[in-house]
DNA sequence: CCAACTGTATTACTGTTATAATACAGTAGG
DNA sequence: CCTACTGTATTATAACAGTAATACAGTTGG
C-alpha cells in the first residue's frame, strides 16, 4: 500500500492516512477481510509514530470502514456495495460542488468547465496508465 | 460584503474570509480603488477579534490584491484584466483537479461526471437568482 | 492640538498535533 | 506456558497555529 504524507500541507498526518486508506477502500482496491499492515510496520514505512498510525485507523474504524482485533489486526470491513457507492457518490458530489460554485461565481460557462474536466481526465488517465507499468 | 464563517469547518477563521474576498475581488464585484470595509468593522460583524481580520486582509496584500494603509484604510488595489482571468482559471482547475482525480480512482465515468456537473450547475444558477431577488 | 477613526505589533493564552516512553491487553504458535 | 507478535491506553513533552487583549502608530478633520 502506497501511502504519500505531506508534512507541508497543514493537513494532520493522522487525517492524510485516514483519508487514503478511506478512499482505497471505497475504490474497492482492498478488499473485504484483507488484512492491513501493522500499526508499528505503517508507522516504521512512514516514519511516523505508531500512535499517530492508530489514531488513523481509529477515524475509520468509526466510520465502519475496518475492523480492529487487539492481538491479531486490522481487516477491512465488510462494505455493502450500495454503502461504498453512495460514499464515492458523495464524497465526489462534495469537490465536484466547491468547483460548481467558482465557476458560477466567476462566471464561467459550463462548456468551458466540461471542456477542462475533459483535459483533466486526459492528464490523469494517461497518469495512471503510465503507474500501472512501474 | 456578505461573508460566512464556519467555526466548525477545522479551517482557519482568517483563511476563509481571505479566500472569500479574494473570490469577490478575482468576480470584479469589488471594484479597484473601492474602500473595504475597516478591519474592526468586519471583525464586529463576524464577532471575530480584529486582529484575525488584520491577519486575512495581510494574505490578500501579499498577493497584491488589495493595499493597506495605516489610519485610512484598505483598498482594492488595481488588478490587470489578464492576471486577473488567469487568477480565476487556476482556481478552478485546481478544485476541478481534485474531483478529476477522485473520479478516476473510483472509476467514475467521465459522462458520469459531466452530468453531475450539469445538475450542479443548475442547482447553483437557481441559487444565485434566488438571492439576487432578495 | 486633539478626538476619532484607521491599521499593526506584541504578548499571552489555548487547543491541537505529534512524539516518546512505558505499560497494558489480547492472540497465535512453538 | 511463554515468546512474539498484534492493538491500546496513559502520561509527559514539545512545537505550533489560531485567537484574543492590549497598547501602539499613522491619518484625517474639526
Amino acid at each position: 500500500m502506497l501511502l504519500q504524507i505531506d508534512h507541508h500541507s497543514g493537513q494532520p498526518i493522522y487525517r492524510q492516512v485516514a483519508e487514503q486508506i478511506r478512499r482505497q477502500i471505497l475504490a474497492g482496491h482492498l478488499a473485504e477481510g484483507e488484512q492491513l499492515v501493522s500499526v508499528r510496520e505503517l508507522a516504521g514505512q512512514l516514519k511516523v509514530n505508531p500512535m499517530t498510525i492508530s489514531k488513523a485507523y481509529g477515524l475509520l474504524e468509526a466510520e465502519g470502514l475496518l475492523e480492529r482485533r487487539r492481538g491479531v489486526g486490522l481487516f477491512i470491513a465488510r462494505v455493502r456495495p450500495d454503502r461504498r457507492s453512495a460514499g464515492k457518490s458523495q464524497l465526489l458530489e462534495q469537490i465536484l460542488a466547491k468547483a460548481v460554485a467558482a465557476a458560477v461565481q466567476f462566471d464561467i460557462p459550463e462548456t468551458e468547465v466540461h471542456a477542462l474536466t475533459e483535459r483533466l481526465f486526459e492528464r490523469y488517465s494517461s497518469r495512471i496508465r503510465r503507474d500501472e507499468h512501474e
